[in-house]
DNA sequence: AGGTTGACGGTTG
DNA sequence: GCAACCGCCAACC
């Protein structure tokens, strides 16, 4: 179920890891999406676009990982700023959101 | 069985 | 805005 949630953030755009657990029927267990995706290494998903809540990078700063993920964003159009992408203004927009939660039910 | 550990998140100072 | 806590829960020692 979460990556399925995965798969559906539009390319150029970010969501964070409790909104992917809400989606994927998990509501409150954001951190057993991050363990779903550490268990992803491998498959095709677009894992550069999850994000903390906050829109910081969940990898260490400075590491390998963490350089990879912002190189994608970027390369989408998402500006990431000290290793925090712009949740702001590429973020999941509530309507969007709602739309998706309701499918999802 | 009990303590530790995270690709997390909300609250508080 | 930031950092320290605390709640969370499944997987591992």
């Amino acid at each position: 179920q979460i990556y399925a949630v995965v798969t559906l953030i539009p390319t150029g755009h970010v969501a964070s890891y409790g909104q992917i657990a809400d989606l994927a029927g998990l509501p409150g267990r954001a951190r057993l999406a991050g363990k779903a995706l550490k268990d992803s290494a491998g498959l095709d998903l677009p894992w550069h676009r999850v994000v903390r809540a906050d829109g910081t990078l969940a990898f260490p700063a400075g590491s390998e990982k963490a350089r990879e993920q912002r190189e994608k964003l970027l390369s989408e159009g998402v500006t990431v700023n000290n290793m925090r992408a712009d949740i702001k203004r590429y973020g999941w927009q509530p309507d969007l959101y709602t739309m998706l939660h309701k499918i999802s039910s």
